[in-house]
DNA sequence: GCCCAGGTGGGTA
DNA sequence: TACCCACATGGG
């Protein structure tokens, strides 16, 4: 399994080259992010984003004291924008009573510890949690999206039926704890998974996984 | 007009 | 546990 997840890895690489994640300035920034891509395009949260700093929010303290409602409209972009200013509130909330509103002693929690902590927030869950300990605090946590489960799965890596957690532990423990290849792997499922090949390029063509699918798909038919 | 996008939490059986 | 639903905007 570690040679396959590698061999995806560094054919995914050579295709894309480095990705250059997390897009965005500083851990809070990443924090933010993390927080308003859920469901939702990368582009919208940047409308986002440059509202808060036009706004002179992008700090934990400025937007801590900021009400509720002019968050809301400003990452309106983002969708689901009133759950999502709760959701920023209950990170800072949560930042200020546990942690003196200092993210550097969030961070210098252990990394099992800092997952627990992230994911007893309101709107923080599994993805999001990683997302902050990999790209913010940057310790090694893998990141599973959604591109993650329907990639392997068309490799046949996985069936598809498998828990968050139980695709977190494949890549954990199938591959050396390093931060920057923990970074790199996720950015680059995410920048293959934006290709949406099945259905614009049915022959796969110039797709790097090409016969890896083609192998899983030979497999699956033999097997009935 | 329709579908999807770097999810999460709450409710029901 | 396993579904089902609400949350909502912007781009292709």
């Amino acid at each position: 399994m570690r040679e396959r997840l590698l061999e995806i890895y560094h054919r995914l690489y050579a295709a894309y080259g480095p990705q250059h994640w997390w897009p965005g300035e500083g851990p809070f920034e990443v924090i933010v992010g993390a927080i308003l891509t859920q469901q939702v395009g990368w582009r919208n949260v940047e409308l986002a984003i440059a509202g808060l700093k036009t706004a002179g929010l992008m700090d934990p303290e400025s937007l801590a004291r900021a009400p509720l409602e002019q968050i809301a409209q400003i990452i309106r972009p983002t969708g689901y924008y009133n759950q999502k200013a709760k959701k920023l509130k209950a990170f800072l909330d949560f930042l200020n009573a546990r942690h003196n509103a200092d993210l550097n002693k969030l961070f210098s929690l252990p990394v099992d510890k800092l997952r627990e902590e992230l994911l007893s927030v309101r709107g923080i869950g599994e993805e999001t949690a990683d997302s902050i300990i990999l790209y913010a605090a940057e310790k090694p946590s893998f990141v599973v999206d959604a591109y993650t489960r329907r990639i392997l799965t068309r490799l046949g890596v996985i069936n598809g039926e498998e828990s968050y957690g139980e695709i977190r532990e494949l890549f954990m423990k199938n591959l050396p704890e390093d931060v920057p290849l923990y970074n790199e792997y996720h950015a680059l499922l995410v920048r293959h998974g934006k290709e949406r090949c099945l259905k614009r390029n049915p022959r796969c063509a110039g797709c790097p996984l090409a016969d890896m699918c083609r192998a899983s798909t030979e497999a699956r038919a033999e097997r009935g």
